[in-house]
DNA sequence: CTGAAAGCGCTAACAC
DNA sequence: GTGTTAGCGCTTTCAG
């Protein structure tokens, strides 16, 4: 690999001018240097500038799991943005665990200039982690605590959840369940109150049976749906079912998978026997047999948003005048197919 | 940041010891040292290692577009190998274009090590491009001309497609179509001939009317079913479609969602119409109207391998005696649901 | 076993 | 405008 010394000494100048000239300085020699540089194919050596500057111009992206659709777009939507800036990207997978979370950051900090995260957890501890890096933060998708003292992009949760509230209600349901995420998170927290709250206000209450909570993962939407099953809050025998629900609403594309697995293996008929509405668009929802309702938010966008945070960020770190902290929050919209309908008589 | 001065400092040695023991040397005062070093939580920085060591512990990883599941997975398998061995990884997108995979690599081969890529383009140039980064280099999916000289991780195209045709034959299909990707990637080829060729064995020709070949895309498998419909192949009044196809099979997941899509937006019933099989499994392709037969393949495996041959490569780099180049196949499998049938009379 | 010192490739004073 | 030079933090000779 050839080094500034062999470009200077092939042009004829002193490694300064090269330097120079690469930082867009004016420079006699500018041609020289160029052509030496082709000559050579001479590229600078990323550890030294990023030993000299302490900086990398690099980002580190977190996601609880990059195979997970949701996160992959979002990924894009940074990659996006950084590429044409001239940042690399490292991106891992946290798997939702602290530890892994914790580990991982600890072996990336020195080798970038800022973090993009879904944390894992939201709690005090990823707070301290994170603020410990010293380093520009983008949250996204999940706070950590009330005052973060970081940057932030998610999406408008509760609209997005009363918005499904408010379209079964529409729709005639009055019995109607909820499966939801960990409520120690900004999402499951967020969806599951405004939904509960939507619901309340319009005088529907919703009985604990009918309320499951968990992780947000496939694994358990599908088993919080056979529970509702086994309990006979969904498909019991039409007339039989007054204490049936006539209507799901599930917290995230995940979880809504598995349970429409469940359902479907228990041959419910949607929307004959129950509505079905989840937040989270995910692909083909609209080849299921009753194409979903969902509410979607926009990945890509939250990815540009969130780069474009960091940049900023990144732009002023160190300086004395740090832009104001802040929370930009997308807007979500209800998409409307055949999965609901007006719930049955019995 | 502390550094390894400030170590040596406090533990009251030279740096020297200080280095030897993250070597894991012996050291006569290795207990306060270590103690130094997590008072100051004390981390090497990873520039200056890499400057020293022209090392990085860092991949390259390149796909066309991590937001595609089969690549996300790819890219989850690649990691859970390396992250346990210390390496980070970049990930980027090409997009399908050269020019753009050719400018990452460009940015990122002084940042890393090795580099695991899908090529976007199975050409020439490719391979001198990839050549010329004097790397370790693996090879997923795609190969770069017959002669690669890099190692190479794919699945067994030919038996899955085989497997596909001897399937819909054995089921009575004598008219099938086909939606084939581009002929100048590896799978779009051996794919294509695969299924071709075992029908050929069996005395069934396909006709060009329904042959559609075109991108890997969403886009492309929805333009080839629309065309295939509009042309009468599909669809057909029964009875009046003797020149119609009974089957049709598509050869990658993201063709195959676009196909779907565009017959289902047709009203073509699956099975009765219309057999369906394509090659990749995916997400939720079991809760469709008909579950989708697929020939699956191990992505994460896939990553798995890629990596571990990689490992072995960076492991032997400069070394005299290189492991010899091998090339591994990932067996895939027919998972059968209820998208086929024997082909209705007429 | 240990410390002093050289140097990886680069940038940014500093002096001209 | 230009060249010289001092490090950035680390590993690794080389003496001891």
């Amino acid at each position: 690999m050839a080094t500034i010394h062999d470009v200077a000494k092939l042009a004829g100048v002193s490694i300064a001018s090269v330097s120079r000239m690469l930082a867009g300085e004016n420079v006699r020699s500018a041609e020289a240097i160029r052509q030496a540089i082709s000559d050579l194919g001479y590229r600078p050596n990323a550890s030294a500038r990023g030993l000299r500057l302490g900086k990398h111009h690099c980002i580190a992206v977190i996601v609880p799991d990059i195979a997970n659709p949701y996160f992959a777009a979002l990924v894009r939507g940074i990659e996006e943005r950084f590429m044409t800036q001239g940042f690399r990207i490292i991106v891992a997978s946290s798997d939702e665990q602290f530890s892994a979370e914790s580990e991982l950051l600890g072996n990336l900090v020195d080798a970038v200039d800022a973090i993009a995260i879904v944390p894992a957890e939201e709690g005090e501890r990823t707070r301290r982690l994170l603020a410990a890096l010293n380093k520009p933060v983008v949250l996204i998708d999940r706070s950590v605590g009330d005052e973060p003292g970081f940057d932030l992009v998610n999406v408008d949760n509760t609209s997005g959840a009363k918005a499904a509230a408010d379209y079964l209600l529409s729709l005639g349901h009055r019995r109607i369940g909820i499966i939801s995420g960990r409520q120690d998170t900004v999402p499951g927290r967020a969806r599951h109150q405004a939904f509960l709250a939507t619901l309340a206000a319009a005088g529907v209450d919703v009985p604990v049976e009918a309320i499951k909570i968990g992780e947000f993962s496939r694994d358990f939407g599908r088993r919080a749906a056979q529970e509702l099953i086994q309990q006979g809050q969904i498909g019991a025998a039409p007339g039989a079912g007054a204490a049936g629900i006539t209507a799901l609403f599930v917290a995230n594309n995940t979880m809504a998978q598995g349970a429409l697995l469940a359902l479907h293996a228990a041959g419910v008929s949607i929307p004959r026997e129950l509505s079905f509405i989840c937040f989270d668009d995910f692909d083909l929802a609209e080849l299921l047999p009753a194409p979903v309702t969902v509410i979607s938010r926009p990945a890509i966008a939250e990815g540009h948003a969130a780069a474009d945070l960091l940049l900023r960020r990144i732009e002023h770190f160190g300086s004395t005048n740090q832009p104001p902290l802040e929370h930009k929050v997308l807007p979500v919209s209800l998409t409307i197919r055949q999965s609901c309908a007006a719930p049955p008589f019995n």
